[in-house]
DNA sequence: CAGCTCGCTCGACCGAGGTACAGGGTCCAT
DNA sequence: ATGGACCCTGTACCTCGGTCGAGCGAGCTG
């Protein structure tokens, strides 16, 4: 199972411990028995995790996942938070992607007319409070 | 100017020593005198950082705005790769808020008939090898 | 000039996220 | 029935990205 979701067994122990994961059923002999969902919430948090989430806040994404805890009320109202959150990132993203595209196309020209990609993105700063910002 | 990019002054120093940071001129004292681009690459870092870059990834962002350090056909090279990840996550992130979206759409169907916002990244996993996978 | 704040260096420490290792049990193939 | 490849628990340790503190100098302010 930790090679079908290529990670360390241990992580998986660790995952467990932290709650991201719902503690498997056991074989008599106190082995884990993973359902199929398992390996694929250890890719969802390996993907999350390397888009820029920690696992806490990974953690309340799969809560949401699995028919929120709270009202429905609750859910849209967190679902929204988290969506809006997803439009900064995207955004972001797309300015990088945007700056370097540009310094690509003005590779041919001598090194100081190049645009930079921080100078793009930061133009488009907006002063803003992200709250990934001061963990 | 730490204040100004809203950091630790320990963490420009940091920064400083790892090459994130070109190291700036000093007062006759030994104080550190910023030009006006320090805060926006120091800016830079810590928006990329929360998307999931890690500091060795940045230095090669930084290296490639600095007009690259090798010939053109390097630059855009390195570039186009860079641009492919992002190509990824920000598909990634699309397809998260695409799954929250549907989960707030079916928010008012009972819980089992709602859709899971891990189902539906995973469904469109394309057992690909994300470099970003296994650090 | 005393006192305060701020910057400097250098080395120790911290929190998040794992990873390794010791000591032991299980399974199953030869 | 025995060897090797797994699994279990528990505790210790590691890396990354900072952060803190001690000890000292710089520079303003009353």
């Amino acid at each position: 199972m930790a090679a079908r979701a290529r990670v360390n067994p241990q992580t998986l122990r660790y995952y467990e411990r932290r709650g991201l994961l719902p503690r498997p059923e056991r074989s008599a002999a106190g082995y884990r028995a993973y359902g199929p969902q398992a390996v694929q919430i250890v890719r969802f948090i390996k993907r999350a995790q390397g888009r820029g989430f920690a696992l806490d806040d990974i953690e309340s994404l799969l809560q949401l996942a699995q028919g929120g805890p709270a009202s429905c009320d609750t859910t849209r109202a967190v679902s929204e938070e988290k969506i809006a959150d997803l439009d900064v990132r995207i955004a972001d993203l797309q300015a990088m992607r945007a700056a370097l595209a540009r310094l690509v196309a003005t590779c041919e020209q001598p090194r100081d007319h190049r645009e930079c990609p921080i100078q793009a993105q930061v133009t488009s700063d907006p002063e803003d409070g992200d709250p990934e910002d001061r963990p």
